[in-house]
DNA sequence: GGTGAAACACGCCGATG
DNA sequence: CATCGGCGTGTTTCACC
C-alpha cells in the first residue's frame, strides 16, 4: 500500500490520540470527514494500523521498575530457541523480546513492581530456563524521552 | 488511587482494544456499562490511562529497521546532560530514551528506513553531538514477543 | 444502575473530474 | 471509471435522574 502525505498526517494524529473524531481530523487535514473515515478503514485493512490501545502509566499500576535485559542462550539449536520463545511468551513481565545483533542473542524489555521483584524475576524465571546461559540487566533510572509515535519517514 | 480487580480487568481489555464499547466490556466484567464508563473516566482523570493511541506497523510505514543503542556521554555535567536530552528530543527516529544503570549512560530505541539510514543516523546525528562519547548499537533481527499491554501485577 | 439526548461512525447516493 | 462530499441510520458515550 502506497501512503500519501494525507495518510501520514492521519497516522500521526491517531498515534497521538486514537479517539480524535473524523470531523476534527478534517479540520486539520484538508479532506472531508467521509474521506478521512475511508482512509482510516483502508489503513486498518492494510495492517498499517494494527490496533488501538490504551496507554497506561506503569507506576500507577504498581510497576515501578523498568529494565532492559540482554540474554545469551546456552545452545542455539532449533529446540533451544523454540523453548526460549515459548518461555518468554508465558512470562507477562516480559513486555517484548527481540533477537538482536551484537554480544547478546536476545534483548528483553521487562517490568516489575520493585527491585526485589526484578531480582526474583531474573533468578527464578529467566535463569531458571535451562536454555539461558547469561543475563545482563540495565535498570531504567529515568525516562528522558517518552514514546509518542513513529516518525514520518518522508523527511 | 487504589485499583481493584475490576479496574485491572478494564485496563487489560482496553490495552488490547481501546475501542471496545462499555456495553461489550460489561459482558466480560460483572459491572453495568454505566459503571464501566464511570471507572474509565476515573482512570483517565487519575492518569492511569494516559492516552489512547493507534498502533502502527513500522514496516508498513517504510521503517524496516529497529535498533537499541547504548550511549555514553563525554562529560556528565548538568549542561552536557541538558544538551543531550534536548538533542534526542529533536530527533524523531529516537522513539524513547532512558537513563540506565550499567555500562552505558543512556539506552535508546531507534527506528530507521534501512541499515544505510541507520548508519547515517549514528554518524551524522548521534555522534555529531559533541556531548556523546560512544554509541553501541544492537539491531533487532526479529521480534519474538510483541508488546500487548502491561501485566496485572496482582499475581 | 438505568434512561435519555447528543455526538459519532459508517454505508449509501449523487456529483465531479 | 475512480474519487469525492453530503446525508441518513445505527451505535456509542455521557449527563442526569
Amino acid at each position: 500500500m502506497q501512503l500519501d502525505r494525507f495518510d501520514y498526517q492521519i497516522l500521526q494524529a491517531l498515534q497521538k490520540d486514537a479517539r480524535m473524531p473524523h470531523q476534527k481530523l478534517s479540520q486539520i487535514i484538508p479532506l472531508s470527514s467521509s474521506q478521512i473515515g475511508r482512509r482510516i478503514q483502508q489503513l486498518e485493512e492494510a495492517g498499517v494500523i494494527s490496533a488501538y490501545r490504551a496507554e497506561l502509566q506503569p507506576e500507577a499500576m504498581g510497576l515501578g521498575v523498568l529494565a532492559f535485559m540482554n540474554v545469551c542462550l546456552e545452545r542455539h539449536g532449533e529446540k533451544a530457541i523454540k523453548d526460549f520463545i515459548q518461555g518468554i511468551d508465558a512470562i507477562p513481565e516480559i513486555l517484548e523480546a527481540h533477537a538482536v545483533t551484537g554480544d547478546a542473542d536476545y534483548a528483553l524489555r521487562v517490568v516489575a513492581a520493585d527491585l526485589p521483584s526484578l531480582s526474583r524475576f531474573v533468578m527464578h524465571k529467566l535463569l531458571a530456563m535451562d536454555c539461558v546461559r547469561s543475563v545482563k540487566s540495565s535498570v531504567a533510572l529515568e525516562q528522558v524521552k517518552r514514546f509518542s509515535g513513529l516518525p514520518n519517514p518522508a523527511h
